[in-house]
DNA sequence: TCTCTAGATAGACATATGTCAACATAGACG
DNA sequence: CGTCTATGTTGACATATGTCTATCTAGAGA
């Protein structure tokens, strides 16, 4: 249940895009992070928990900003757990979730460009 | 052929995720960009051009640095082109590709967490 | 013009993905 | 225990996606 993913390796941390190529397996970590966030319903689901008062949110408050049945928000859910991307606990009848804000920041510091993107 | 997409929309630029909900419109727009980057071919591509001297790269030396077909590398290349992540320009024999950096540090911005994440 | 090469397009095919209905599980509470 | 409610799991199905082969187009150069 406290299915921690690799996440993205430790040492492409620090290394945009941009500076250096980077190597086929860093890629496919990479890819399974933006393969999680590649679809409008999970990138809402992530806003929606990460925005949520008190930083959680249960299911019942994501079921019904969507029109979508209960399954396929948990299928979402489950997509968005295995990526590392959120964490759920359940605390009596509900399932709080909340976000993992170090793998948001790690992606978003991979994302951003170096000055070496162009040497003038 | 100067195809420019929407990229994300432009009051989006300075409203992370976990600042407040992302509208439907907003994540489906936000969801093309990832869903662009969302492939390890598409990222190695995207950084072999980033990372590559002058900031741009011929096909010819993208191609060769996988085990892939030709059609295949054109097809990614045509992925990210649509994305707006990447802009092509044919000079003379060859085609040169160069990242547009404004996507990805608007992508970036987008994912950097606000200090509302988790209110203490 | 003919031909060679770089790159793109078209179409086929297998696999992955998003969605649902049906069923299963986990607590809460009689 | 029995039942109600909140989530999760399974399996089916349609659509999307990645890859290939075959074909096409654009320039370069003889």
């Amino acid at each position: 249940m406290s299915k921690q993913l690799p996440l993205v390796e430790t040492d492409t941390c620090c290394s945009p895009l941009a500076r250096e190529p980077l190597t086929e397996p860093q890629s496919v970590e990479l890819s399974k992070l933006f393969k999680a966030m590649a679809d409008p319903v999970r990138l809402r689901l992530l806003s929606l928990i990460a925005s949520h008062t008190g930083g959680e949110a249960c299911v019942c408050d994501l079921t019904d900003a969507f029109d979508l049945t209960g399954p396929t928000i948990s299928h979402h859910l489950k997509v968005l757990r295995e990526s590392g991307l959120i964490t759920g606990e359940r605390r009596g009848t509900w399932v709080y979730y909340r976000v993992h804000p170090e793998v948001l920041a790690r992606l978003s510091a991979v994302l951003v460009p170096g000055d070496a993107v162009v040497p003038a």
